[in-house]
DNA sequence: CGCCTGACATAGACTCGCCCTATGCCCCTG
DNA sequence: CAGGGGCATAGGGCGAGTCTATGTCAGGCG
């Protein structure tokens, strides 16, 4: 049903080295192993994709685009084990991090990544949770260091601005507002939409920023608890909604969402590192931060 | 080494389904087959994923975080199966295509799942080529419907435009510009950059945006030969690149990179369906069009 | 209060697939 | 014309995943 990792990543080897036996060899396996590999992965495919010759080996057409998207792939696969590290070192850590969902799932996977390589012997705990949780993990010194997205009662607490990030209105592309630029916000309030359940942070935010500029809620076409149902939702429906830029970047890339700008409604949200003033930033911290 | 995506799929099912046996029936295995999957995958991550219990399992912290990820490999899997069919249907097509590279890799795969979807029994060939090919494919009748970036030739045929792309101007998380909302095109012309070779659209674009604005050209620290290069040397390196923003959209929103505006510094590209004018366009290229 | 149901774990046998070694063919090069 | 690099094929061995069958546990219901 699904292709195998291994072989897209053979594969991907392949068309950068030229051949099958050096990708082979890259990958510490035998010639006719990575010769089977291959083969098994185009009968699954249903596709030629190498142009193999006593020269070597060249991807055809359909190869080139196969291995682009192979490459999309193990990108994703490369963010979940970068991830990972964190969690695995879950009771030996020497640098404890609190992280709430948004940034964990997003951010985190590539700063930890790049940490990981430059400390390999350094080890980190993750614990995702929510923005009072980690704050009270810090206070207790159950964790060095923290990451959260709204700025809450900080007293005690020192920050550094990380990142940003900004709920936007999308829609699939078959929706009537994908030819537009731009819907005025009016507009957005008088449309159903995708949300989040009552409560959650999204929506709030939302609701709060109609509020401001003194219009009604929006009605909800359809209520879901996470946000991955709602993208799904939205790419799959006909009504809109207002999410976290990072959650659809890669469907936005794809074509499978359309961003519409809303003049005047801007709902955004710095992401903040914080930590415990006066107990030093431990130099860990301070490395990864630096990153 | 890498996480087998089936396993993912299942786990991600269990998440959802709130039972192991309930995956497994969906998933078409037993129930045994499941449990030990998951518990293979478990190993394999050095993580425990799931808090089972008698009433059925709920996935622990880390499950979640896992459960996100892993959603995201299965997208991009998706991805690529979705664009498959169009080669797999390569002689049999009753509506052929002619793409551009740009727009094969990461427009076309969403729109010919929806597409495939709502037509399964239709069929659809792909070719990849440059703009140049595609073109003349229009012309001697050899495809049905092209897609192209570039606002060529176009005579005796009709356009439609259904995307847009630009580039714009990122650099690594650690760069210094990351911290800066904006810099000015002066400063991009003065740093050296990661580019593409001499003579690749994207190059000749930027060389042409810098002329017009009557600046020089910026030098390269690397010159590389692919899309993908280019961006991995910016992510792990420290100079900045001009690049497609589809070809960086799951970067940007993963944190791995930063994209920095240039004021004054807009190179833009419609991306537009095209087919020969006269011939009527056929049905399932108006069905594909339309959605 | 005991029985039944649903959910997960374990055990053992079987099958399938993958990897390795060995070998052959082909083409290019010196 | 010989050597080397590159790919394919054949065959044997081993490991991994799957299935059936069975055990354990908790909660609901008569």
């Amino acid at each position: 049903m699904f292709p195998d990792l291994a072989s897209l990543d053979l594969f991907v080897s392949v068309v950068e080295l030229g051949s099958v036996s050096r990708a082979a060899d890259a990958h510490g396996i035998t010639q006719p192993s990575a010769s089977s590999r291959i083969k098994h992965l185009e009968r699954q495919l249903d596709l030629r994709l190498l142009d193999r010759s006593p020269g070597g080996s060249v991807p055809t057409d359909a190869g080139v685009v196969v291995a682009g998207w192979a490459e999309g792939i193990l990108r994703a696969a490369h963010q979940l084990s970068a991830g990972l590290s964190a969690f695995q070192a879950e009771q030996v850590g020497r640098l404890r991090i609190a992280a709430s969902f948004t940034i964990a799932e997003y951010l985190l996977p590539r700063w930890l990544d790049r940490f990981s390589r430059a400390h390999p012997r350094d080890s980190i705990a993750l614990e995702v949770a929510n923005s009072t949780t980690v704050i009270d993990r810090l206070r207790h010194g159950r964790a060095d260091l923290g990451f959260i997205e709204t700025p809450s009662e900080l007293s005690g607490l020192e920050e550094l601005v990380v990142g940003h990030d900004e709920l936007v209105t999308v829609v699939a592309p078959s929706h009537p507002w994908a030819e537009r630029k731009s819907v005025p916000v009016e507009a957005l309030a008088a449309t159903p939409l995708v949300t989040r359940e009552a409560g959650s942070g999204t929506r709030e935010a939302l609701e709060k920023a109609l509020r401001d500029l003194g219009l009604g809620e929006p009605g909800a076409v359809l209520e879901l608890g996470s946000t991955s149902a709602v993208r799904a939702a939205v790419v799959q429906g006909n009504a809109p909604t207002v999410i976290s830029r990072l959650a659809i970047g890669a469907e936005v890339a794809g074509g499978q969402l359309v961003e519409i700008e809303t003049p005047n409604l801007t709902i955004g949200r710095d992401l903040r590192a914080v930590w415990p003033t006066g107990t030093e930033l431990p130099p860990l911290a301070r490395a990864l931060l630096d990153e």
